[in-house]
DNA sequence: ATTCTCTTTTTGTCTTGGACAAAACAGAGT
DNA sequence: ACTCTGTTTTGTCCAAGACAAAAAGAGAAT
């Protein structure tokens, strides 16, 4: 950032923290597809504009939906334009119809920064349809259209922030509250909650949290980010059934596969891994086998149930 | 991690990962300093083992307290053992003595993984003393006592985490009681709370909001990792007077100062910075100017009278 | 039509060796 | 004690090439 109002330039590793694309890619991808084409400083470094900036997010946003660089990266503006509406429509069309409530509403609340009416609303919509139905029919589908506002430009990240901070307290709350009301510390699975290195998103551990809540499972949540040496070291030491992780949409996907093979080779088979999140990469590519995907939150009591029944020794009731 | 069992080889990456060392400063350091000595594998490939690894992360810690590498990156393991001895007591020393209370009782529970246990303790603390002092008296120096015996390799950072998930939900449901006995929104400065990008640490975000929270401040928790830009764009749609951030231990010392500069030349003089945390950064190198150092969390309601002071027009009392 | 395997292309990451600018240090001069 | 110099240290960037894992395509078998 060199001439801050008027035209703020970014060295490369700013575009590499704020895109997450890797500057080995940025500097290959030059070379290879002629984008991006950064101007240079006085000492030949690169320096990108806000333009090429907004496209590169772009880029990675339509890449981390499936598609492959050589067929975006060296498209013009207009033309991504077109696939990123492409993409929108196709996330709005997978939601369940009754799921398409009428979102401008809220959408309306956080762009004027009204978090207070926020507040209030989601905790009408828990006393009048419960936990379960706000995450699943309110939380999820509303947290994908944030971040949808956010990519049109309609949000900007500070709003999206509030939007996460808000909900999580109410989330939080909820788990405290159950928590509370039971007497003893719950049946098994004894389930680890976290996420892999480099996923630092923690709502949908979170969501997670809440329906194992309310099936009364033990509960560890580690919070985000645990390197796999210390799941392992956890999942031995605390006598865990299953690991429960969650990926967002900003989880590079290599990483995300790679990291879930590993974790499955270093762990008995009879411990079970469930992966759940908006991370594409999840239900594009194929997925490591003894590793349960689940499409919502909402699938977690099924899960439950079986392995109870797998594991009906377990069970002290 | 190609022999999973034996003897765990570690891919340059992974070790970026862990030890938050850049994959070109490692392979300079090799070069300048001789250390490391990765193996190759058949695609000659670096490959780290076990104890390079752990020296690695050693001579991490040693650099983010103030040592230069050529000091110590091609020392031995057992005088870099000695330094790192010397770094724990010197931390030991600058605690408050009053605060040095027994922690061997609170280590005691994480290692045995009884969070109920650490749970009550701290719920026994905070009727008796009040949240202030458990925050300035227990949980600060606990966080630092918890950080040196991960160290020590007495704790597995899975049961770091455990301790900051269960120290998080104790503060944020003080939060949480705080605001719901308020009457109104609170009272100017209107604080906005986040942590720069790169820092994921929320710990020290929560104990700054329940000293603002105690004061009665409007605030706007933004969760940790805002891009600067945000952060811009938030103090000028929320009327922000003061950003309050926090620095973990673990955030890269370049970018800290770095970033800090940016921001404040990014926003109008009379918008206040505030900067808290456990790195020693922010009292080891010069801080640009125009930015507040907190020492301790505690130091916050000074600062609040202090802006209350020198605006008293803004405030509506 | 689907599933499997083999081959080709695509793509990200790693390599070496060199260069440079910002940060930290050290010493002289207010 | 502070401020201004020049010198050394140190992290990051560059270029061009290499390779292995992932994805896609082709063909055979169920």
């Amino acid at each position: 950032m060199n001439s801050p109002s008027s035209h703020p330039l970014w060295s490369i590793a700013d575009v590499e923290r704020d895109t997450g694309l890797a500057k080995d890619t940025l500097r290959v991808w030059e070379k290879r597809y002629g984008f991006p084409t950064p101007g240079r400083d006085a000492g030949g470094e690169r320096q990108y504009d806000q333009n090429q900036l907004q496209k590169l997010r772009w880029i990675k946003r339509l890449i981390d939906a499936g598609h492959r660089p050589h067929q975006i990266v060296s498209r013009s503006d207009s033309e991504l334009e077109v696939m990123v509406r492409a993409l929108e429509s196709a996330n709005q069309a997978c939601l369940d119809p009754e799921a398409r409530f009428d979102v401008s509403q809220w959408l309306q609340w956080l762009r004027d920064n009204q978090t207070d009416a926020l507040r209030r609303a989601l905790q009408d919509h828990l006393l009048r349809n419960g936990l379960a139905s706000t995450i699943e029919d309110l939380v999820a589908p509303l947290s994908v259209q944030v971040g949808l506002a956010w990519f049109r430009g309609e949000l900007s990240i500070f709003q999206e922030h509030l939007f996460t901070e808000t909900v999580q307290v109410m989330l939080r709350d909820s788990i405290s509250v159950l928590d509370k009301q039971a007497a003893n510390r719950g049946s098994p699975p004894r389930v680890l909650l976290t996420t892999l290195p480099n996923e630092h998103h923690a709502m949908g551990l979170l969501m997670a949290e809440c329906f194992l809540a309310l099936e009364r499972c033990i509960r560890f949540p580690l919070g985000p980010n645990t390197p796999l040496v210390d799941i392992v070291g956890a999942v031995q030491e605390l006598s865990i059934d299953v690991v429960a992780m969650s990926f967002s949409a900003h989880m590079p996907a290599n990483e995300t596969v790679q990291q879930l093979r590993q974790l499955r080779s270093l762990l008995p088979d009879q411990i079970q891994l469930w992966a759940g999140g908006s991370a594409a990469v999840l239900h594009t590519r194929r997925i490591p086998k003894g590793v349960q995907v689940l499409r919502k939150a909402s699938g977690l009591p099924d899960l439950v149930s079986a392995w109870r029944q797998q594991y009906p020794n377990k069970n002290p009731l």
